[in-house]
RNA sequence: GAGGUUGUAGCUCAGUUGGUUAGAGCGUCAGAUUGUGGCUCUGAAGGCCGGGGGUUCGACUCCCCUCAAUCUCCCCA
């Protein structure tokens, strides 16, 4: 075994990887920007008490914070002793560190907004799509080193966005071939319940615990329910929530029933039923699942998830509106609405469908075989029109027996081979041959720059 | 952060109740085959058996620690 090894969680992409990972960034950016969303790129690092206490407690720890350097200089090292004991208590210190590598992209969004909001023209909508670092324990699926693919509208308050966004999700996974659901919810709804159970206090007790329904079940949702200090009759109500079914239009009606007597549920009803209701959306799989909750808590509106359909996974996308990111950087009041891809498990989800294209395995399109000096001398300045011509040509880099060449082009999946020998040096021809059907002709070396690939 | 499983050739995996030079298939390289590849045949290279320590005359095998992958919980994408 060699000693040379990678940082746990994280790792190399190979040729075939990129490419298919280009796939999906690809198809993600050219429909963000079809709906109008800039593109923006933040740091990978950022200061510390930019991220810190954002995403909880546990999501706190999981920063990766960033050792600041000359902490060794000789005038500091009393000092730097001194302060690292406070680490060891498990408080960060901004002379030990004050950088930390970004956790998510929506934090370091809602930083850029609050620093430019005087001259972002509103409502602002950029996508992001950049690596994310967790000091998590990795797993299947989970790493250290993770893409994000966020898109986020912020300034408005129209559900008009929801729609747009919901469309995005749509056309990206038609586009992959994936044939997706997609799960929506308001938190308007989920407070109403919390209101209704007469623990408004309990809400995110109450959404942590039914979010993991898919998961374990009732009888388990119930135990938590539970030691999370909800009494049976409060329990009660959100069995009867959780047991709502039918048609989008049933389960509104039943919901209705349940939280009539909130406000913040009616408004909540009434979003949901727009949203359902636009001309855009009909035609779409959008399942209203009163029952999704999703973990982040920042999240005040509709929220968003996206499940494969036909196919194991968690889920491969989620969003949602959120009343106030900016007011924690001191600009309060700009509200907006971001959905995200996972990228590395729709890449998970299209390798187990096969819908990768065969084409975006090759990259060169043309080898030259090499077949001596004056030979390869011919080859190379065709070889050169012909990249001029922006076909992507390779010339093989030594003379070797027509086994070996071929072999090469095979293996690299080069689909075309231009042969010139003595012969053909002395004819001014080439031999075509396209190595997937076997077929060859030989034709003057003028007319290879005309030749259609 | 808690618990379980696994770690042997580039890859997938055998293996000996502890006993000389650790095997197979696939892949790689060379030849059969110096102007036509994929098939076939022949041969070769490639391993301090994840790392460190211990027990033993002797450890790939048993014990401890550690690292990594993976699964469950937690949390999340």
């Amino acid at each position: 075994m060699s000693k040379v090894s990678l940082p746990q969680g994280t790792r190399d992409f190979s040729a075939d990887v990129v490419r298919k990972r280009n796939y999906i960034f690809s198809i993600i950016r050219s429909v963000f920007e079809l709906y109008g969303f800039q593109p923006l790129e933040t740091p990978a690092m950022e200061n510390l008490e930019t991220l810190m206490g954002k995403y909880g407690e546990e999501g706190d720890k999981l920063i990766f914070k960033i050792l600041n350097n000359g902490l060794d200089r000789p005038e500091k090292k009393e000092k730097t002793k001194i302060e690292f004991e406070k680490i060891l208590e498990g408080k960060n210190n901004p002379v030990i560190t004050e950088r930390a590598l970004r956790y998510d992209l929506t934090i370091p969004f809602a930083r850029y907004v609050a620093m430019n909001h005087h001259q972002l023209v509103m409502p602002f909508k950029r996508y992001q799509i950049q690596p994310v670092w967790r000091a998590d324990r990795p797993q299947r699926g989970r790493y250290r080193e993770f893409y994000q693919c966020d898109a986020d509208v912020v300034g408005s308050k129209s559900l008009l966005n929801e729609i747009e966004l919901t469309n995005i999700y749509a056309t990206v996974f038609k586009q992959f071939g994936v044939n997706i659901e997609i799960r929506i919810n308001s938190r308007k709804i989920l407070a109403a319940l919390a209101e209704v159970c007469g623990g408004a206090d309990k809400l995110i007790d109450i959404t942590v615990a039914i979010d993991k329904l898919d998961k374990i079940g009732f009888e388990k949702v119930k135990e938590e329910l539970q030691q999370r200090g909800l009494n049976e009759k409060q329990i009660t109500i959100i069995e009867k929530y959780l047991n709502i079914e039918g048609s989008n239009q049933e389960k509104i009606e039943q919901i209705a029933l349940l939280i009539s007597s909130s406000e913040i549920g009616k408004q909540g009803i009434e979003e949901i039923t727009f949203l359902l209701n636009h001309s855009s959306i009909k035609t779409l799989s959008v399942v209203a699942d009163f029952t999704l909750a999703r973990g982040l808590n920042y999240y005040t509106g509709i929220i968003f998830e996206i499940k494969a359909t036909n196919v194991q996974m968690g889920s491969i996308g989620g969003g949602g509106r959120y009343d106030d990111l900016t007011g924690t950087f001191g600009v309060p009041n700009i509200p907006g609405v971001g959905i995200s891809f996972g990228v590395d498990r729709i890449y998970d989800v299209m390798e187990e469908l096969q819908l990768f294209p065969k084409d975006i395995y090759t990259s060169t399109k043309v080898l030259f075989f090499n077949l001596g000096e004056k030979e390869s001398k011919a080859s190379f300045e065709l070889m050169q029109q012909l990249r001029d011509k922006n076909i992507s040509c390779e010339i093989y880099h030594e003379q070797a027996k027509f086994d070996k060449q071929f072999k090469y082009a095979d293996k690299k999946a080069i689909p075309y081979i231009v042969i010139i020998g003595s012969k053909e040096l002395e004819e001014k021809t080439c031999t075509i041959k396209n190595i997937v059907t076997g077929e060859q002709q030989t034709i003057l070396q003028k007319d290879l720059l005309t030749f259609s690939f």
